[in-house]
RNA sequence: CGGGGAGUGGCGCAGCGGUAGCGCACCUGCUUUGGGUGCAGGAGGUCGGGGGUUCAAAUCCCCCCUCCCCGACCA
């Protein structure tokens, strides 16, 4: 039994193949102004997963969650020159309001650094204020002129954490961890996509930012994506906008800042990291339904039993949902459930129910196991964490397999093509960088070579940067 | 903004002078149901907009609009 060719395969075309996995599972499309996207119920369903999550972690790092607002003066903008001149290209300016000319047209926030300091300089008057931080969920615009659907939108979802500190090595701290303890922690826990993380090279960085972490992870076809990132802000927005304290001695210093985030984009990760030929492939911790009941032939109670495990497996903690729809065929409703990553299956017909069994299937792999009825609520929860390390594993093995540690330009070339290129940085330099963005390879990120977030005084030479080409 | 394409039912496409069709999806009925069942019937389109040529334009010509693909930035 051949599973029916519902998708366009992703070694035909990988680009294709995912614009019909975000259709057919149905995540999400496009909305009438281009670049816009209509997240569907189901993908909001995963993103409000990611979002607990997240917003978990970034509340135990000791933020507070605010809102701020979507319109913002454009001399906001202006007034850090390289945040502006970095953001500018892409920007939506609201020019008209009231049926007149505005008088200073308002931009639609690309990012909220400036909005948020002109706050954070009144709130900030004592060291007892520090650290502040603040976290936003919010939406954000920025006009993208190749969007695809959750990588690049012009609108897109997303969390802002801004914090002030009396120290640059409190914030620098601070920046650091977060890259660990919030986005690595997330990704590869919940995710279950590893990442690599580093630092970014000065021309990758944060318009306005003094160094840029990341995250990175290796897509189904070797090309990079970045997860999340968090920047060092110095005191480049503080000088600005002003935000200053009194210290323990009464001196008047500059705060330290940093802000960090991650997006919808995430949702794209997750269907290119994990996806295969048959759809989605929904880690059990994000799957809105962890568990279908499938009733395969109707039959003298099977419609109970499957309608008594589904309570079961609720009662056992776990997201089930029953499926005995008499009207798409039993074929159908599998191929569905496999399209919508579903991370178990389970199928019930008059022949299990005879041998009072049910048909078990992981999503993470092929075959099919048989247990008993008995035993499947108190079993699924066991089950559901293999398929969440059964990905995990295999995305690992994914980007072990096409890391390769090369000596030269040359070499990154080559392995770039599959993968990732990890090359000592000292054999790259600046002109190297400019030499790989030419055939369409960037550095993702810098690193120690044991995989290390690096330091400040690390010598080129001591240091890594792993290449490849990118979403 | 430079180069290349395309606009025809919800989606994907064919038709390229004689007044509109196919696949998928949708609706109804029967038949099926353990890996996208099969059959029959049905609904749905001022063929992107405007102008022109012609007895006759989705089709040919002109203008406009929009969208998509490839080259410079970004979560």
């Amino acid at each position: 039994m051949a599973p029916p060719s519902v998708l366009t395969p992703r070694a035909l075309d990988f680009p294709r193949w995912y614009q019909e996995v975000v259709a057919k599972a149905e995540l999400a499309e496009g909305g009438p102004v281009r670049g816009t996207m209509v997240i569907r119920p189901y993908g909001y369903a995963i993103w409000e997963r990611i979002q607990a999550e997240l917003d978990h972690r970034i509340k135990a790092l000791g933020a507070k969650n605010a809102y701020f607002p979507l319109l913002i003066p454009e001399s906001f903008l202006r007034r850090e020159a390289e945040h502006v001149e970095g953001f500018s290209p892409e920007l939506a300016v609201v020019t008209h309001g009231g049926g007149k000319a505005l008088e200073e047209p308002v931009v639609i926030r690309p990012t909220s650094e400036t909005i948020i300091n002109a706050s954070f300089a009144r709130w900030i008057q004592s060291h007892r204020d520090l650290p502040l931080m603040v976290n936003q969920w919010a939406n954000v615009v920025r006009w993208e002129l190749r969007p695809r659907l959750f990588l690049r939108t012009t609108e897109f979802l997303w969390h802002e954490a801004h914090t002030a500190h009396a120290s640059a090595e409190e914030a620098a701290a601070l920046a650091r961890r977060v890259v660990r303890q919030v986005y690595q922690d997330l990704c590869e826990e919940i995710l279950g996509i590893p990442v690599l993380v580093g630092r970014k090279t000065q021309r990758e960085r944060f318009a306005g930012a003094s160094a840029t972490w990341t995250c990175e992870a290796m897509m189904g076809d070797g090309k990079a994506l970045q997860m999340a990132t968090s920047h060092e802000l110095g005191q480049n927005f503080a000088k600005v906008f002003d935000i200053t304290f009194s210290d323990e001695s009464g001196e008047r210093r500059l705060v330290w800042q940093t802000s960090w985030g991650a997006s919808t984009r995430l949702m794209g990760a997750l269907v290119m990291a994990h996806g295969d030929d048959a759809g989605l492939r929904l880690p059990p911790p994000v799957a809105p339904v962890q568990v279908v009941v499938l009733v395969a032939r109707a039959g003298e109670g099977v419609a109970e039993a499957a309608h008594q495990l589904t309570q079961d497996l609720e009662r056992a903690g776990v997201r089930a949902q029953l499926d005995d729809r008499p009207e798409p065929s039993f074929g159908r409703r599998v191929v569905d459930w496999e399209l919508k990553g579903v991370p178990l299956r389970v199928e019930l017909g008059p022949r299990d129910l005879a041998e009072g069994r049910a048909v078990v299937v992981r999503r993470d792999q092929a075959g099919k196991a048989s247990l008993p009825l008995g035993q499947l609520a108190s079993e699924v929860p066991a089950l559901l964490d293999q398929v969440h390390q059964g990905l995990r594993a295999a995305a690992a093995e994914h980007l072990a397999g096409r890391t390769r540690r090369v000596e030269d330009l040359a070499g990154v070339l080559a392995a770039a093509r599959e993968g990732f290129a990890a090359v000592p940085l000292d054999a790259l330099g600046d002109e190297g960088e400019t030499a790989l963005n030419a055939e369409g390879v960037t550095v993702r990120l810098v690193r120690r070579p044991d995989g290390q977030l690096p330091a400040d005084e690390d010598p080129p030479a001591a240091l890594e940067a792993v290449c490849a080409r990118a979403y």
